[in-house]
DNA sequence: AATGAATGAGATTTCATTCAT
DNA sequence: CATGAATGAAATCTCATTCAT
C-alpha cells in the first residue's frame, strides 16, 4: 500500500487512471470503490480524500475526456479547410477522429457505454459534449454550403446528427470490440459514402 | 393490491410492462424491485414468482424487444424491392423503422441507453440483436449491388455499420429526447444523403 | 396432483408420511412446506387444511412416535420379569428396543436429531417422551433391586440416565448412519458390559 | 455502538462470544444476525466483515469447541494410567470430563443440541470431533486389555460408543437442564456401574 | 375438499461512506 | 496525509401463510 505522501495531483491522477481502467473493464454499475482502491493500491479513506464519491470520480473522468476532446476540436477547427472537396484531406480528417478514439480506448469505452445512463448529471455533461462537436460540424457544413462546395439541400443539423451517429456506431462496434478493425478502411468507406452524398447535384 | 389470481402470462406481462416503464423513467441502476412492484401494484413475493431477479426481468424485456424487432425485420425482408432505386419507397422504408422506435419509446429507451452497459449478458443479447439487423441490411445491399442498383465499391458491412450508427444516433438524440422531431424530415434527409452516396458513379 | 377427495384420515396420514420422509432427509430447518407438498403430491392449500403449520406437523410426527413408543413400553411392562438375571432374556429385551429404532428409522432420525433443538414446544414433548421411558426403567430397576437381583448401591435414576444415553448414542451413531451395524452384536455387548462391568472375570 | 477499531482477533472473538450466548439461549433457528449484532453491540456490516453468514459463525463456534476438546483429550492422553484399576483415579478422570462440559455450558448447549441437525457441514464437523474422542477411548481400552486390567471379551469400539452415549446423555439431560446435578454423584455412579456392572457384589 | 397464485413480514446481504487512529 | 475497521441505509430475497376460485 502506498504509504508515501505523493504530490496531491499525482495521487489524484493515480486514482483517476485506476478508476478509468476498472470502469472500462467492469462498467460503472459493477465497479465498487473497493475495485478502484485495489487497482490504485490505495487505502479506502484515501479515496475519499480526493473524491467525494463514486459518481464524482466518474464525472471527473468524463471531464478529462471532455478536455481532451475539446483540444481535438480546437485543433481541427483552427485548421484551414480547402476551398474544394479534397478526398485525401477529408480522409485524414476522419482518421484523426478515429485515432483519437483508438488512443483513448478505456476512456471511450467508459463514456460511450454508460455516460448517458448513470445519472442525469452525466447525461447533461454528455449532451453538452455532443452539442459542442455537432455545432462545430454544423458550422463547417454551413460555410462549405455557402461557398458552393456542398449541396445546399442538405440540412446541416441532420447531417451532424447522422455523422455523430456513424462515429458513435463505429466507436462502439469496432473500437470497443476485441477485433480491432482497420481504421484506414473505415475512413475510406466513410469518405466514399459521404462524398457522393454531399456533392452538389450534377 | 391485486389479490385476484391472474392468468400466468397476463401477470407476467403486467410485470414486464411495469418494469419497462420504470426502467425508462429511472434507468436500470436507479430502479429497485420496490419501484417495479409498486408500479405493477403487486406484492414483493409475486415478483419473485415470475422472475428470479432484476437482471432477469431486464433480460426478458430485451428479449421481448428482440422479438418485436425480429418481426419487423421479417416483415421488411418479405417485401419485394423495386428494381430501381425508388426514392419514395426508400423513404417509406426508413419511416417504418423510425416509427417502430417511436412506437416503442419506453422499450427503446431502456434498450438503447443501457443494454450494453449493465451486464455482459445484456451486452451479448444486445450484440445478437444488432447483428440480426445488420445482417438483414448487408443481405439487401449485396442483392442490390449484384443487380447494379447500388455502387459496387461500397462495402456492405461498412454501410450496415454506418446505417446502424445513424439510426442509433437518431433514436437516442431525437426519439428519446423530449422534443419529438419530425420523422418525415428525418427520413427525407436520410434518403437524400444516402441516395447520392449509394448511386453508381456517373 | 391428487384431486380426489380422500378420506380425511388417509390424507392426513399421507401428509405425515411425506413430511417424515422429508424431515429425515433434509432436517427440519432445511425442509420447506414446498418440499412436503411436493413429496405428498398435494396442493399448497391442502396442507393447511390438515395442519396449522410446519411446527404443528412436526409435533404431530413426534406425537405419533410417542404413541408407538408408549405401545412398546406398555408391551414390555406387561411382560413378567424373571426372578434371576437371565442373560438371554435381557439380550432379547435390548434387541426389542434396537429393532424398534431400526424399524422406525425415518421417525427416529427426525426425533433424535432435532426434537430438542427446534422449539421449546418440541423440547417439552421430547422431555415427556424421555421421562416416560426412564420412569419405566427406574421402576423395573427398583423392583429388581428390592428382590435382590440387582446391586443395591446402584442409583436407578443414574442408571436410567446412562441407559438412555447409551441407546441414544447407539441409535444416532449406528442406526442413523449408512453402515447398518449388527444389532445382535450391539445387544450382546450391552448385556456383557451391564452385567459385569469392565473388570475381568472373577 | 463501538466505533473504536479493535484488533481483528479481538473483535472476532467478541462476535463469537456473543453468537455463542445467543445460540445457547434461542437456538440456531430462532437466532437472527440481528440478535447476534445486538448482543455484540456491533453494526450489521461489521458482522459480515468477519463472517460470511450465520452458518459460518456457527461452524467457527464448533471449531472453537473442537480445539478446546482436542486440548482436553491431549492433556488426558499424555497422563499415565495406573497399572491397576484405580477407582479414585477413574472417578477423577470422569469428573474432568464432566467439569469440562460444565465449564463450557453455552458452548456445549449449542453443540450438543444442534450441531448435527443444522447442516451437513456441521454434521461432518461433529462426526470428526466424536471420532477423535472415541479413538482416544478405544486406544486406552486396548492397552488396558492387553495388560490384563480390563476384561478381554469387551469390544473397545462398542464400549467407546456406549461411553460416548452416556456422556452425551449426561451432558444433555443434566448439565443443560436448569437443575444442575451433583457432578460427584454422577461420576461416582458411572464408575460404580462401569467397574462392576449391575450384578450384586460377589 | 382441493387448488395454487398471491401475499408480505422478516431475513439476509451489500457497499458507499465515515471517522478514530 | 494516510489508513482501514466500523457503520447502517437500502437493497435483495425467502417462504410460511392466506384466500379467491
Amino acid at each position: 500500500m502506498a504509504r508515501t505522501a505523493l504530490e496531491k495531483e499525482t495521487r489524484r491522477q493515480q486514482l483517476l487512471d485506476a478508476a478509468t481502467r476498472v470502469f472500462a473493464r467492469k462498467g460503472y454499475l459493477e465497479t465498487s470503490i473497493d475495485d478502484i482502491i485495489t487497482e490504485a493500491d490505495v487505502a479506502r479513506g484515501t479515496f475519499y480524500l480526493y473524491f467525494p464519491g463514486k459518481k464524482e470520480i466518474f464525472l471527473a473522468i468524463i471531464d478529462h475526456y471532455f478536455e481532451l476532446l475539446t483540444g481535438l476540436v480546437n485543433r481541427l477547427m483552427s485548421q484551414e479547410w480547402p476551398a474544394r472537396l479534397d478526398r485525401a484531406r477529408l480522409r485524414e480528417h476522419v482518421l484523426t477522429w478515429l485515432r483519437f478514439f483508438a488512443q483513448h480506448r478505456d476512456l471511450a469505452k467508459v463514456i460511450y457505454r454508460e455516460a448517458t445512463s448513470i445519472d442525469p448529471q452525466f447525461e447533461d455533461r454528455w449532451n453538452r459534449l455532443s452539442e459542442t462537436v455537432k455545432n462545430f460540424l454544423i458550422e463547417r457544413v454551413r460555410t462549405l454550403q455557402q461557398s458552393g462546395v456542398l449541396r445546399k439541400t442538405l440540412d446541416p443539423r441532420a447531417w451532424a446528427l447522422f455523422t455523430e451517429g456513424i462515429f458513435h456506431g463505429a466507436v462502439c462496434h469496432y473500437i470497443l470490440q476485441s477485433d480491432r478493425p482497420d481504421l484506414n478502411w473505415l475512413a475510406e468507406q466513410w469518405v466514399d459514402l459521404m462524398l457522393w452524398g454531399i456533392t452538389p447535384e450534377r
